[in-house]
DNA sequence: GCGCCGATGTGACAGATGTCACGCGGATGT
DNA sequence: ACATCCGCGTGACATCTGTCACATCGGCGC
């Protein structure tokens, strides 16, 4: 098991971020990067033809994003092992990745030098979860919504009416009113704008 | 001036972000990254005392945005160079960076090879602005926006009532009123949050 | 079965929001 | 000097929003 090299996936959007990764990674002596892509959707095809030991996937990708990627991979590919990095702590994510079954996940404020450290660990069979996101995740729980009013609060980022929303999800106005007024109480907001606000902070979106 | 080494600062909130790209042009024989920061705050303290040929920042980044850590460089340190590096596209960024006198724009979609090309020919003194966010600064113009309207929908972001942004600004009701209506006027909006969210994607804000 | 809960709906009501007309003063350009 | 624009404000008005009480219906647990 010693002495072999890690095969290595990188998914990740920014081709500047993406580049910087696969060379700094592939300039470790027991790292070889076997793929790079840029979409979420090119991600379990990349896997099937180039047969990584382990996948690194950012959260944000066009295409589909790197936790459904995740699933995906986990569904066609369940040998490799998925490392999730992400840009921000959304608890939320850490929640829906885990469950994804990925083995690892840490935020990009990670230092540098400790990246290849931690694709080693994870191709080792361990899981690495960035302590803080950890903590956060368990601080703020499981989202308190209901479906639907997960549904129109989603629906109200974009700012349209109570009627926009109605006619969006097939609704009455008054019942998504309702679900608004709810979704406003659970989130202890006061506007529909600040309870979108606080949804997303915590990752209930 | 040929075969003299680039000095170059680095400044970039995400450490694996910094990380990577230090370690990617520190390959490079003729660069060499002599500082490396985390937070604009820090960028001219770092700049006066390594005294760089170029810098490189990102344009979010806690403490002093990018923009107007490029602006204060160009005070204190006229000679050094600026390249800024964005994740997203917002032609405001551009307009304003431009006002703040950096010698070249790109985003993180830029081909990670093309960077150390690109850092070479903001050291010889060109300017280097990625192509398709010129076209999307010309195309959305500069901002309709007054000064107030732009405060005032900079405050309802975060989702407070006109009370909440009366009381944050010093202005009545009344007058919140107004400049909110006048904005969502402009943007061609019909909700606040709508034009929120327009002037955001318009770099308005 | 019975009770509870979530999804869905209605009606009513106070308060917030968006629009409009209008006023005043200061800065700026011609 | 004058017009014009912006900053700032007031008052009125129609509409939208948020809250509450209440009702129906379908699961789900016991």
């Amino acid at each position: 098991m010693t002495d072999r090299t890690i095969r290595l996936l990188l998914a990740d959007d920014q081709a500047l971020v993406r580049g910087a990764l696969a060379t700094m990674l592939g300039l470790e002596p027991d790292i070889e990067v076997v793929a790079e892509v840029g979409r979420g959707d090119d991600v379990v095809a990349a896997a099937l033809g180039t047969s990584p030991d382990v996948a690194l996937l950012d959260v944000e990708m066009p295409g589909l994003d790197g936790i459904t990627a995740a699933a995906d991979l986990r569904e066609r590919a369940p040998g490799i092992r998925v490392l999730m990095v992400t840009t921000f702590g959304r608890p939320g994510y850490l929640r829906r990745a885990m469950k994804a079954g990925v083995a690892g996940f840490v935020v990009k404020d990670t230092p540098a030098k400790r990246l290849a450290a931690i694709v080693r660990d994870i191709d080792a069979g361990m899981r690495v979860i960035d302590p803080a996101l950890a903590a956060e995740s368990l601080a703020s729980g499981d989202s308190p919504l209901t479906e639907r009013e997960t549904e129109v609060l989603t629906s109200a980022q974009s700012g349209g009416t109570n009627a926009d929303i109605a006619r969006e999800l097939h609704l009455s106005e008054g019942t998504v009113r309702n679900y608004l007024s709810a979704a406003i109480g659970k989130t202890g907001a006061r506007t529909r704008a600040e309870a979108v606000r606080v949804a997303m902070e915590n990752g209930w979106l």
